[in-house]
DNA sequence: GCCGTTTATGCAACGAGTTGCACAAACGGC
DNA sequence: GCCGTTTGTGCAACTCGTTGCATAAACGGC
């Protein structure tokens, strides 16, 4: 459902043609939530079924191959307004790591999970480096507006979540190359 | 892939029928990779027919409504041991309460959003605190094997994981607190 | 002996995300 | 004028997770 609703804000902060979607969900948006440009033309379709965006410009083109304009109509932005205040319960997180760590430690084969959790530290740092460079481009001076604020606070629960993560990892290394050089 | 696996290293740490299985991912192995019984059901038939696992016990009792207690073979650890140190990307993180947050920053709606953060932030406290008893419980002694280590890494994974929520939640709260006093 | 609950296994349909690929117009080089 | 690349839209098949329901044995109460 979220992905729906995602977009519907995404179209009404601006609107675009799927592939200009597709693109700012590869940046910014997809932070927090990512979708492939398959998914986002699948719920396009749907949205536009729905009645909830609608084509802009010219609809007399055809479409395939050519770029389609769509905005959010207003039954788009009454559904979005009931959506956010619908309930959702926290989604459960999923840690493959976690579970290749239980796997060494049921096997006793340690010597792959160090480089696991050393590409997923790469990997957390990268993101982590991505975010702060956002934060200090967008967000260094100290008066924002309040839509500014907001995007501002979803950025840090990014910063937040990458840094957490950073400091379990190295935590983690600690821990395997000690079990490493005492057995 | 990760459940199949899961499901093996559960299985190698000790046998079980399917509804055991399902009762281990209820507590201990499902706060890392949380899993229905329709699934657990779904995945041992593949594994059995893949050979990663077996039927321990009677063989003759039919099934339907009987308990079948199922281990893992040869095959099922070796192929283990190869996933374990196998490729894999951090999963891209999901945020439905992001979206929405975005969502209230486009429309201006904000009212909704207070409470679904104080929702999130009370299933964080709640899974915070069932984390901190399990360490209470199972790691309070500063002597453990290799295992026992792992297990504690991977539970503190969770605990960094939820502090952080927290703390962001609360920021949130602040700040939207904030944004509604100054309308 | 019947009947509701618990234990246990399982199917079917759906929704969401992933992977791989196809098709079409436009643009630039030569 | 042809050809490769870029821009853009889109389908199909698959995997994984969710929801709702079916089936069957065993146990306990009365």
């Amino acid at each position: 459902m979220s992905l729906r609703f995602a977009i519907i804000t995404s179209l009404l902060e601006r609107e675009a043609t799927g592939l200009e979607l597709t693109r700012r969900f590869d940046r910014s948006f997809g932070y927090f939530w990512p979708a492939s440009h398959q998914q986002i033309y699948r719920e396009l379709r749907s949205l536009l079924d729905a009645g909830l965006i609608e084509e802009k410009g010219d609809p007399a083109r055809p479409g395939r191959g050519q770029p389609r304009v769509v905005g959010v109509t207003e039954e788009g932005v009454a559904s979005l307004r009931r959506w956010i205040g619908e309930l959702d319960e926290p989604r459960p997180e999923r840690s493959s790591l976690a579970v290749r760590i239980r796997a060494a430690a049921a096997t006793g084969e340690l010597g792959g999970v160090e480089d696991a959790v050393r590409r997923h530290l790469a990997a957390h740092t990268a993101t982590l480096e991505t975010y702060r460079e956002i934060e200090r481009r967008d967000f260094a001076d100290r008066l924002l507006d309040a839509e500014g604020e907001l995007h501002h606070l979803v950025l840090r629960s990014g910063l937040a979540n990458e840094q957490a993560w950073i400091g379990w990892c190295e935590d983690a290394l600690e821990l395997l190359q000690r079990l490493r050089r005492s057995e």
